[in-house]
DNA sequence: AACTAACCGAGACGGTACGTCCGGTCTTATT
DNA sequence: AATAAGACCGGACGTACCGTCTCGGTTAGTT
């Protein structure tokens, strides 16, 4: 006798529906009848199918965080913290599912708070840790801080999945990585 | 007698609308209702109300577009390029608008082919002539092309309007332009 | 508190607008708007505006139903049930109803197959019981049968209705009844 | 180079579809999409689509028109009358024109008048026909005129064409004519 | 031979209603 | 008390035709 809490299933057959038609095909509707649910019990837990496809990331994201491992040098940790990112946007499910939500997150604030911290957030985290190692080994200028860093290394890589739709390669995280540490390490001048 | 052209009035109406309630209350229907035109008529000319959004913007992109002059230096046309997508985003109108349309690139394809030709083609050309004129001053590394320029200077100003919601400022601007230019300038490692 | 079936303010709604612009100007979504309900509601109830004004149709004919009381002879009979038929049609609302319904009975046969059940079968089985009286009082040959007997006796009356737009008046009706008598009297040469 | 005229194509064209779709599925555009024919020219012609049909059906009966021969007989007469209607209602297209029309009767007078003028008033004129032959022969009373007897043998034909889709037999025709005749020979009581 | 007026095709337009899809709320009965 | 089931209101969708309306391009007939 599985899954007595619905939410799984819900969560379950959500993933499949975004899989299969994206977040513009899934609908509470189609959800509720595939996972034997009533529309009511979805309702009862997520405000919005925004916020179930949200939820159904953040599950997602939960199961492949990782610990970054100290890789001996900044170099090829944030070369693993870049691919992974690249990996998992482009497993079409995520990727899919992060595209179809994008727009929300300017109508629905409440979604991007959520988004931001449950998603982003996280990263920033792993992001600083790796400085942080970077800036004691003397590989990273010291006032290089994850704020901005984030916009550096991820922005290329959503540019391209949101927006230009140009491949995302192992050749163009590295070349995004070595833009970003050129600055880092060179002094201002 | 201006406007015997309906589509004049009906993009006009378009722009009201995507300023007053962004694209998500962007609807067709309302737009026909306040222009005084047939749903017919609309449908007649755009495929879907995102088509009709795209037209939009690029019917304001199209006033805008303008030549970038030569400021003497690289780091001034690039400042300049940037700060005015900055300037473009941050007026409310055309920021909602594409960060409305983003999650229905994925989706429909076509949509998605007219928004790289209609709106991304024309930066890139711009940033083209910046670039060629800094490698011509001896600026900028001869390798520096507009592919990978634009998505390491559009890249984090994207990524700050469409996902982590940070505040578009002159300073972050700079940042992400000498960020840029540190490692087009250094030879390669 | 009554009405707390939609149904019923549907159907309400539906004879007020047959009334005031018949058949042709009925529409679903008049009848939603004025009764406060959903046009999905009226669809999951009837599969078409037709459907719906049959549907109302019956809802009168229901109420208006009558035995056929013994009148001790057979013309006076046939007379009080011709004349029901003509006072009916005659009513602005029924006349209209059946005039604007008859062209889909040509072209959607479960609508056909509805009013001929719900409306026709039961004029006929009144004739039935008109007539056995008739042949058992012997003022009516015993072959006398009520198929042929509605086709001579309410085919007149619709095709005044329907066709030539003549007046259904008294005399008329006693016209109908004394033809149909000669012939169902006599015996056949 | 045939058809000056574009009357003729649009008449042929409209019963071609009035056969194929009956007059639910005719629509102005499918004509003159059809006859290559600019709805204008349509519109210039006849009011509306019904308008267009009844053209057409008038056409048909225009070509069908017969002067009644003198059989000998008045049942005769009026059997080969009723069986001339039987089998041109019986004749899918002109069945589904009219079936198609009385609707529309109701609601255009216009329409009515033209029908009864081109339609019915022919009928009339040839039943008149018969029946003063029949009152000549002695064979019909004297007061047998073609107003109420138009009712008594065309009403159960249409009857059965429009309301319960019983067949248009021989049997059923002979039925009428001599429940006419029973009463049309026999004094009244 | 040029001019004009009528008529034509093509098809855009405002408009009405269609029947459908889903969103999100609410009620009822089950367990 | 939480659930499955599902009816309900509401808003918008995209489509089909309606009947009206320019718009140019023949084609006749007139001068």
């Amino acid at each position: 006798m599985p899954s007595i809490d619905p939410s799984d299933a819900i969560l379950r057959t959500t993933l499949e529906l975004l899989a299969e038609r994206g977040v513009h095909g899934l609908t509470v509707e189609g959800v509720a009848a595939r996972s034997g649910v009533a529309k009511t019990t979805i309702y009862r837990r997520w405000r919005s199918k925004q916020d179930l496809a949200l939820a159904a990331l953040v599950d997602i994201a939960d199961r492949q965080t990782q610990r970054p491992r100290d890789l001996g040098d900044t170099r090829s940790e944030l070369l693993a913290f870049v691919m992974r990112l690249v990996r998992v946007l482009s497993s079409s499910l995520v990727g899919r599912v992060v595209h179809g939500l994008v727009s929300e997150l300017d109508s629905d604030p409440e979604l991007a708070r959520t988004f931001r911290e449950q998603v982003l957030a996280r990263r920033t985290a792993e992001l600083d840790h790796i400085l942080e190692r970077g800036v004691q080994r003397g590989e990273v200028r010291a006032d290089a801080r994850a704020g901005i860093a984030m916009d550096l290394l991820l922005g290329p890589i959503y540019y391209r999945l949101l927006l230009s739709g140009a491949p995302l390669t192992r050749q163009f995280a590295e070349e995004v990585v070595d833009s970003f540490l050129a600055a880092a390490t060179k002094s201002p001048e």
